[in-house]
DNA sequence: TATGGGGCTTCCCATGATTGGAAGGTCAAG
DNA sequence: CTTGACCTTCCAATCATGGGAAGCCCCATA
């Protein structure tokens, strides 16, 4: 099967496909005599992992590591499910970080009349950065978070 | 004062300040004859209103629309509201995809027993790419994100 | 058999916001 | 007059992804 076929069959695209094999995400792949990349049922299933793992929103890294868990049969369960339960922790915190936003935002919103007239405390309030809510963005962790323009 | 001093008294680093110029976000700075960029504190008020409009997670495209307006003494209220209220509803639907995204994690986590046998029901959940809620990630809408660092 | 089209290859570039660093100029204090 | 802290510009890297060019390969059809 060629890249193109994998791509379809995966859901991962033929471009990130090469991109994963170039920073070793995943090996690389055997080649035609013309130099064609060939993969078996048994890439499909290891590229739908990743795919899978990429829209759980799991980073390049962590995906790494769950791959080396998918293949590892001596693995321990355990293992899995801390990373598991790890991501689960970041999106949590992540999820209440953009709601302190989304409440700020929405505090500021309410107080504007949204008219014609000029006045209008959203701004006011940007620049004398009074916060709305007393939770503190700043030094919430937000690394890591992948932004995908998932079609 | 001089780039060092503005950037500690508006929380945009020295650095992001001079991009922000190059990108024309903000406007270019006086320069004193040697060379040295000079700021008044008009101008920390407005690298103060950037700096918030960011912690907020507006775009560059944003905080340019919002100092636009910031800066237009004739503005529309409801303008204003409007770009705060648009960026609200951004911010909805990216928490409604990661708590998404979060809740299928967890799903998958609690099946897991976590213990020193290899065993997994994440791992083979991932593989064969089962949904554990029915909610659909692909179409959400993702652009725009800024992940920050934000210390 | 020739040709056309579609798929494959590699390589380079762009995104967005930000940080890091190198090489060199400027300024104030000691 | 030296030292060190600041400033300048320029270049590179980050992360995951898409776009596109130039050139090769393969298959079907005229």
């Amino acid at each position: 099967m060629k890249i193109g076929d994998a791509a379809n069959r995966s859901g991962v695209s033929a471009k990130m496909i090469r991109y994963y094999e170039q920073i070793g995400l995943i090996p690389n792949a055997s080649r035609t005599t013309s130099g064609y990349r060939e993969y078996e049922l048994q890439d499909i299933h290891m590229l739908r992992f990743v795919a899978r793992a990429r829209d759980l929103g799991f980073s390049i890294a962590e995906i790494t590591e769950l791959l080396d868990l998918w293949r590892d049969k001596d693995r321990r369960s355990a293992d899995v499910k801390a990373l598991a339960q790890a991501r689960v922790r970041d999106l949590r915190r992540k999820i209440a970080h953009l709601q302190d936003m989304a409440d700020t935002l929405e505090g500021l919103a309410s107080d504007c009349a949204g008219n014609e007239r000029p006045n209008c405390p959203i701004l006011h309030r940007l620049e004398t950065a009074d916060k709305e809510h007393g939770t503190e963005f700043r030094g919430s962790a937000e690394k890591g978070f992948r932004k995908r323009n998932v079609s």
